[in-house]
DNA sequence: ACCATTTAGTCAGGTGGTCTGACCATCGTC
DNA sequence: GACGATGGTCAGACCACCTGACTAAATGGT
């Protein structure tokens, strides 16, 4: 999904798939897709079949010590509403529970709960397992390098860095 | 945004960034997300401010000679349903139309119409620029390397290649 | 100390995107 | 020419997300 692909640069009529040069951030998607699917698929497999992908973006977000809502808001690019919606759901479903930030009155912190710790356990063993794969396909050095590459590019295009 | 990033490495309690080594899909996010915000705003800035993210997702990848629904929503890994309604947003806004297949009498042609070439136009000149902005910050050879690997990365993260 | 400003979070209402399920029309094949 | 597969549509529902308005607590200047 991309709006980032506004545009194909092939010019085969009815083509289905795309050979052209494609841009630079379309590219960034198709990794991202598909790890997103193969952890999602894994998990509901695993019985977690009540996540949806927005809980996990902001879930993903949550530090060990626990993370205040305006900053997970902040770092998965949603307002307060969303967020707060979103744990909502997660501590209903006991992956998440709200403690009072002891620094801050105002603020509650948001930490792992027992359910979550399971499922980042599981969610950690899959990203390893996917990130392996990848760089079979690619051998050490390139992945190294695309790493690197991309670290460097995060500089530059990620607000919250 | 990702479920990819289900898990945070670093130790920090309360932090707010994240430091530690990130998974290689949610280095991927990053760049798609400032290109897709980017473009976004560009598009709305310039006039064209009906246009939504998943409107664009879809007409990104309409081929020059058109595409047909089913094609549509498998590259964008959505439901026909989901496709079929964002077409016909962008067909009521004067971005595409619907033609018959002259092959195939059940398909209709999803093509780039009048007001579409305007935006094709502008997202091409949009991209070209982030995408410099990138290379000059990266450099041409780090560049060349990010895009030969997620080229071959995509070999095995896109169903649709 | 006090008030103004900022910040953390919540509530209400609404839109847009996406899905599942059921359905029709056409194609291709035996 | 009948039948399974394919292209597309319709209906209804849910989820994610937003804007706007609001409360409570912290912070800073006088």
């Amino acid at each position: 999904m991309s709006v980032c692909d506004e545009v194909r640069q092939d010019g085969d009529p009815r083509d289905h798939g795309g050979q052209g040069r494609q841009n630079l951030a379309l590219l960034c998607f198709y990794p991202h897709r598909a790890m997103e699917a193969r952890l999602l698929a894994t998990l509901a497999a695993e019985g977690f079949d009540d996540l949806t992908i927005a809980q996990g973006r902001i879930a993903a977000r949550i530090g060990p010590g626990g993370t205040r809502l305006t900053d997970l808001a902040a770092q998965a690019l949603v307002t307060k509403q969303t967020a707060n919606h979103l744990v909502d759901q997660l501590e209903r479903a006991g992956y998440v529970r709200r403690v009072p930030d002891p620094t801050d009155g105002r603020a509650r912190l948001v930490q792992i709960a027992g359910r979550g710790q399971a499922v980042v356990a599981l969610a950690r063993r899959v990203e390893a397992e996917v990130e392996a794969e990848w760089t079979a396909h690619l051998g050490e050095e390139v992945t190294a390098q695309l790493r690197a590459a991309l670290e460097r590019l995060r500089e530059i295009t990620d607000p919250y860095r």
